[in-house]
DNA sequence: TTGAAAGCGCTAACAG
DNA sequence: CTGTTAGCGCTTTCAA
C-alpha cells in the first residue's frame, strides 16, 4: 500500500473515525486511561500506528500547561563552552519529550531580551542560562520569571541554583599530579587576576605550594604564555620543574617558548594545561596532560535539576561545584624516571 | 502600585474584562485588524500594557498552524560549525519571532530519530539539517516530510536547497592571494583524499598552479603538516615559496616544523591556512592568514531561505555555493617586498 | 465500557 | 464598531 503524502497530519479525530469510536475513548485508549475494552484498545492502537498518528504537542501543551520546551540562553559567543553543555542538556531531555530552543545572545541585551520574550511567549517549561565566566551578571532579569531557572557555568542570584566546574578542585587535580610526580618547584601562569576563576586556581595554588609561590596573571592567551616563560627565564636562575597553565591556551604558548629555548617537555619541565579543549591540548608537542571541566556533566545535571523543578519537586539551591576529572597525555612525567633513568 | 507574582499569566480574557470588551474586540484591538474604535483600541492597548499581558504563542499556533519554530538538527559533536551556523540562523529568525530547536544528535541514528520526532510532534515550521561535511548522508531521512527541510554544510538530496561553503572559491582566494603576493613555487598541504571539500580545493590548486603541482593529502591535524614539512625538507633540493593548507589546524603543524627548521615565515616562505578557526589562527606564531568559511552567513542564508519556505514563498534549489572570504594576518608576505627590500 | 460536552487561549466569520 | 459563535486538537469530567 502506498503512502500518501500527507499534507495535513492526521488527528485523533481520524483515528477515532477509522476505528469507530468516539474521541474521549480513542484518547484514552492511546493514553492507557480510564477503562477501555481491550479489544477497543488494540484497534483503536493498531489504527493509530497504522496510520502514522502522532498527537499534536501544541494541543496538549496549551491543556496541560506543560510545554515540555525549555530555553537555553547564552552569553558565549564562541560555541567552545556552550555546545558542549546544552548537548549535556538535550542529551537527558530528550527521553522525557522535552526539546531546547537554543538562543545566543551574543551578549547584546536587546537580543537576549527578545530571545526571552520569545521563549516565554512559547510557554517554556523552564530557562537555563549559560555563560562563560562565573563572575559576571547575566545581560537579562531572569529572577522574575514565573518559569523556574538554572545556571550552567554561570552564577545565578541569590536562592537559585547553579551548577559550575569546580575551579579549586580542578587546581588540585593539577597540583596533585605535579607533585605526585616530583615536582617540587611549581610555577603557575595564568590568565587577568580580574577572573575569579584565575583567582580561585591561584588560592589553591598558594596553598598548596606555599603562600610566597608565584603567580603570573596575564591574559588568556598563547602568546602571554609564550611571553611568561621569556620572563622567567631571563629572571630566574633555576627552571621550575613544573608548571601549572590556566588554560591550554596558555600552556600551549608555554610549550612553545620552552621549546624555542630548547627547554624539553617533559623531561625538563612538566606542564599541566586547563579546558580540555581538544583542539589545542590534542595538538600540542607533547600533547597536553589537562584538566577536563566536564562540561558535558554541567549540562547533564542542569538538565536533570530542571526536570525536576518542572516537576515541582525541589531541587538544591546554592553553586553546586561539580568536579574536573584529570586527562594524562604526555606533558607530565615523573621526575624520578627522568632523574634516575640510566643513560644507556 | 506593586506587581503581584503572577502564577498564572494573564489571558485575553482578562484584558477583555479588565477592558469591558469582549475577546473578539480585544483582539482585534491588539492586533489592529478589523475595525475598532480609536478610543476602544488604546483603551485595550493600555491595559493589556499595563497587566503585562503577552498572547500565548501556542493557542495562536493550534490555531494559525504556524508555531514560530523551528529545528536545527546537527552532526556536530564538537561546536565548531553549529554554533556559529545556528546562531547565525536565530540572528535572522528572532526579529519574526521564530525560535529554534537545537538537536546535537552525535552521529547517534537513535538519538537524532527521537529528535525529529520530537520536533514534529511540536509542530515546527521547518528543519535545517547541519553537518561538518557535505560528502555524508544525514544520519536520518528528512526527505519524506511535510515540513521543509534545509541543509547547510551538508549535501541535501536531490531537489532539496543546501547552502555550503564554496570551497573552490575559498582555494582561488588563497592561492590568488600567494600569487599575487609573488609566490612562484606553492605546495599544497590538505586533509584526506576521502574527503570532497579536500578534493575540490586540490583540483583549484592544481588548475592554477600547474596540473603537476604537488598535493600532500594527510590527516587534518597538526600533526600532519609538521610532518609534511619534514617531509618536504627531506625530498626537494628548493624550498616551495608558498603553502597553501587545507585547514588551519594544518596550517600551525606546518608552522611549527618550520620554525624547528628555522625557515621564517613570512620572510622565506608563505603559508595560507583554511577555516579561520580563530582559537588556532589568531594564535599561530605569526599569526595566520587564512580562508573564512562565512558561517554565519551561511546560517543566515539557511534561516532566510527557511522563512521564505514557511511562507510558501519559492526559493532556489540545488547546491548554493556561499563565497569565501580571506582574513589577512601575518603569515603572507609580497615576495617582491622580500626580496628587494634594502639591507640597511 | 463508552460518548457527549466543556474548555485550554486564541482568532475569524458573521451578525447585530 | 462590537459581540456572539465556532473551532484549532486534545484531555477530562460526568452521564448514559
Amino acid at each position: 500500500m502506498i503512502k500518501p503524502i500527507q499534507h495535513r497530519r492526521c488527528t485523533l479525530r481520524d483515528v477515532a473515525k477509522a476505528a469507530e469510536v468516539s474521541l474521549s475513548t480513542a484518547s484514552n485508549a492511546l493514553n492507557g486511561v480510564g477503562r477501555v475494552n481491550v479489544e477497543t484498545r488494540e484497534r483503536v492502537l493498531r489504527i493509530a500506528r497504522g496510520i502514522g498518528f502522532r498527537p499534536n504537542a501544541l494541543a496538549r501543551s496549551l491543556l496541560s500547561r506543560r510545554s515540555l520546551t525549555i530555553g537555553i540562553i547564552t552569553d558565549d559567543t564562541y560555541g567552545r563552552l556552550t555546545l558542549p553543555i546544552s548537548s549535556g542538556v538535550s542529551e537527558v531531555l530528550v527521553d522525557h519529550g522535552v526539546s531546547a530552543f537554543l538562543c545566543a545572545t551574543s551578549g547584546d541585551r536587546r537580543l537576549a531580551e527578545l530571545h526571552l520574550q520569545a521563549l516565554l511567549d512559547k510557554q517554556v517549561d523552564g530557562i537555563i542560562f549559560t555563560a562563560t565566566r562565573l563572575d559576571v551578571e547575566p545581560p537579562i532579569d531572569l529572577t522574575v520569571l514565573n518559569v523556574p531557572v538554572i545556571y550552567a557555568f554561570a552564577a545565578g542570584p541569590f536562592l537559585s541554583t547553579s551548577f559550575v566546574p569546580d575551579d579549586a578542585h580542578g587546581a588540585m587535580l593539577a597540583i596533585a599530579h605535579l607533585q605526585e610526580a616530583g615536582c617540587r618547584d611549581i610555577l603557575h601562569i595564568t590568565g587577568p587576576e580580574s577572573w575569579l576563576a584565575a583567582r580561585n586556581r591561584a588560592e589553591v595554588y598558594r596553598n598548596r605550594c606555599g603562600p610566597s609561590s608565584p603567580v603570573m596573571f596575564g591574559a588568556w592567551s598563547e602568546e602571554w604564555g609564550h611571553e611568561a616563560i621569556g620572563r622567567v627565564l631571563s629572571a630566574r636562575k633555576k627552571l621550575p620543574d613544573g608548571i601549572f597553565c590556566g588554560s591550554d591556551e596558555i600552556a600551549r604558548g608555554v610549550l612553545d617558548g620552552l621549546r624555542d629555548h630548547s627547554i624539553s617537555v617533559p623531561a625538563d619541565v612538566s606542564v599541566i594545561g586547563f579546558d580540555n579543549w581538544e583542539v589545542v591540548s590534542r595538538q600540542t608537542r607533547p600533547p597536553l596532560t589537562t584538566i577536563d571541566m566536564e562540561l558535558k556533566e554541567i549540562g547533564h545535571r542542569a538538565g536533570l535539576a530542571m526536570l525536576q523543578l518542572t516537576r515541582g519537586e525541589p531541587v538544591e539551591k546554592g553553586v553546586i561545584r561539580l568536579p574536573c576529572s584529570l586527562v594524562r597525555r604526555e606533558s607530565v612525567v615523573s621526575r624520578a624516571s627522568v632523574d634516575t633513568s640510566p643513560v644507556p
